[in-house]
DNA sequence: AGAATAGTTTTCCATAAGGCTAAGTATCAC
DNA sequence: GTGATACTTAGCCTTATGGAAAACTATTCT
């Protein structure tokens, strides 16, 4: 899937932003509007909200606008992919290392005889 | 801690480029050397080693250059961050998640009265 | 209606990121 | 010691990224 792959570049492009790895802690603890999120920090609120694209673009927020208001929440799915992709890897090297260990261990036996 | 931050920036933009997530898969299998990881992409090698220099900055690869070549193996410590970062933001959100189950079942034993 | 609130759109700017070529430095193999 | 190998260094180029200011739109409050 080419797409997966490009998923991927998004999400842990996403994270590698510390406003936006913040707004999403915030988020962590309950939905929120804009407004609210962008509070703590000392941004122009349109470079704010590029952040708040990005997450959206990415799959790991949610925002719904009603009246002036624009709430974002959570999108636990968002984090699926990077998930799957770290499982990924930790069954490739967890596998290496079994392989290794019995390795090691057939030497053992080996030095027992 | 800053620095905390400043390391979960590298991880998770490291991680961001398809080309480094394609170097950690391969380590995953085993050490190799810097013209081996090379070899399936079409790009110049001093584009590569950017990649490779990158990788251990951020403390995902550990490399050591032996006579001319350059071997490179997995630093399993890299990943530290990344997982404490997403499992701090799992409590946060199970946590909601618990107390707003807590708040459902307490609406339903007030309805069943 | 008029003022304040909550975003939005547009345009611009500086730096970082990813890639290239050309030329240089050690090893290693004969 | 010559040639091939395996990187390294040094510039250079283009696009992406994070941020800003100014001006605009749509709601909501009084």
């Amino acid at each position: 899937m080419e797409n997966y792959s490009l998923q991927l570049n998004g999400v842990f492009q996403a994270l590698s932003d510390p406003t936006r790895r913040a707004v999403i802690a915030h988020l962590g603890r309950g939905p929120t509007s804009v407004t609210e999120l962008a509070r703590p920090f000392d941004m122009a609120l349109p470079s704010f909200m590029k952040h708040i694209r990005l997450l959206e673009e990415t799959g790991l927020i949610r925002t719904e606008k009603s009246g002036r208001v624009r709430s974002c929440a959570l999108e636990r799915g968002g984090f699926a992919v990077m998930d799957s992709w770290l499982a990924e890897q930790r069954a490739l090297w967890e596998g290496r290392t079994d392989r290794l260990e019995a390795f090691v261990m057939a030497e053992q036996r080996a030095e027992a005889k």
